[in-house]
DNA sequence: CCCTGTGAATAGTTTCACAGCA
DNA sequence: TGCTGTGAAACTATTCACAGGG
């Protein structure tokens, strides 16, 4: 796996974190909005209020961009729009292509998020040859077997695997073949890539466990407070009653790796 | 808003990191694809390659929830899962309502992830009276003037918003003051919500965000072929605007597999 | 003054490396 | 002997608090 081979000289000129990128898009989100209501500044404290996050870490991912704030004044709304999309490579346009049209393909087809930045939804791929030929979200889907055709027709290098588990890692392995170099998984399961692919999951089951988890502790912690029927108090073996746990309202996304 | 507790005990006792319970349903996975293979024990480097994670890093992890492995042999398979699961919360049933059920509303209903864990989707609700009674996952589709008699009849605490952003935030208030106390939003929008309930969101376009942030990188990367000279100062300073990247070393792979 | 930009302090996470037990 | 469990070190991220420009 990962080989702890090369061993960066440290040469962070450019280096933003993960963690900062990962906010970027929510930032860009929030000042897209402003930019509609044509609001022309924004401090660091209601930009922040508006992506969920607090001010003085908006700043501090803000000073990894450079300087681009007015001290006493705030930032240029459409300015920054401007700078973070084209840190987040948005100013250029990603053709993508989408593989497993179920109900998720489906859904991300439709998502109006991706076309509103620089996402273009450049071919929707099934095995299922019930669907070929079938629009979804005014795109014909196309048969899987041209699929390194349709990669490299398109010079697509960003891919999205809708599919079953089961088949999502030999989907994968094609789209890697055919050139593809980033990925964003929503089937549950581990990827295996070569080196220089990234990978990102989204996980559903995942995100509800882990508010699972939070909701149990949540009902332990009312310990003689007697609630509603409703939830069955699981007592397994000793427990521990006492839980504790920052609530906290701004998680990131799903998770950066 | 971190209002909410100073800080915890931080101490011993039952702390379990946030890094580490968001890695808990995956470990869970892997072992419940050992489990189904009948493998009873696995060694802390075979799990954590099927999880897609470092053996160190898995180690430490479990060691947050207690010793449950056996030195020189490895993890009990079944053992774990139920531990795992017992942490998680999944040992008892969690009744969960979504609301809009569009495409992806839909895809999420039709999800087997759920099930299998503790999840039981106790209703599917829409504002449309036109999906109104539609099956969708062999679950009726209601309507959502019932939103909170569903709730309280089902003693439902997590609840899954998938609806366009514009009204998310009035089915967040719905649903938090009918007592859904965990919310999953699907929605391009940051919810407010009183202290004691936690949000979790998922974000499509954001996860294609970073993807492109890095696949812009690689591209750019090419053309640093002269070697990173010394490093300039460090503090990053200076080297303001303009300049289209000035790209320079290596993003490691998000996810080493 | 107000608000940005940022060093310094703090908190959280990962990795290392090895003691110790089956 | 082989593998877990865990302190300690290294690294990353967040928060504080204030210098300094407008």
């Amino acid at each position: 796996m990962a080989t702890g081979r090369t061993h960066r000289p440290a040469t962070r000129s450019r280096g933003i974190p993960e963690a900062t990128v990962a906010r970027l898009p929510l930032y860009l989100r929030a000042l897209t909005a402003l930019s509609e209501r044509s609001v022309p500044t924004v401090s660091s404290e209601e930009l922040a209020a508006a992506a969920g996050v607090n001010s003085a870490k908006l700043r501090k991912d803000f000073s990894y961009l450079g300087s681009y704030g007015t001290r006493g004044v705030g930032y240029d709304v459409e300015y920054l729009v401007y700078q973070i999309s084209r840190e987040l490579g948005l100013t250029q346009d990603w053709p993508v292509v989408i593989v497993g049209i179920g109900n998720l393909g489906a859904a991300l087809a439709n998502y109006g998020g991706f076309a509103s930045r620089g996402f273009r939804v450049a071919a929707l791929i099934d095995a299922d040859p019930a669907m070929t030929g079938r629009q979804v979200a005014g795109i014909a889907v196309q048969h899987s077997d041209g699929l390194e055709k349709i990669i490299s027709d398109n010079g697509v290098s960003i891919g999205v695997i809708t599919t079953p588990p089961g088949v999502a890692q030999q989907v994968c392995d094609r789209l890697v073949a055919a050139g593809v170099t980033s990925i964003l998984n929503f089937a549950p399961t581990v990827l295996s890539v070569p080196d220089g692919v990234d990978v990102r999951k989204v996980d559903l089951s995942i995100e509800l466990q882990i508010l699972a988890f939070h909701e149990q502790r949540k009902a332990g912690e009312e310990a003689a407070a007697g609630t509603d029927g409703g939830a069955p108090a699981v007592a397994a073996r000793g427990e521990s009653a006492s839980a504790d746990k920052g609530p906290d309202g701004d998680v990131p996304a799903v998770m950066p790796a």
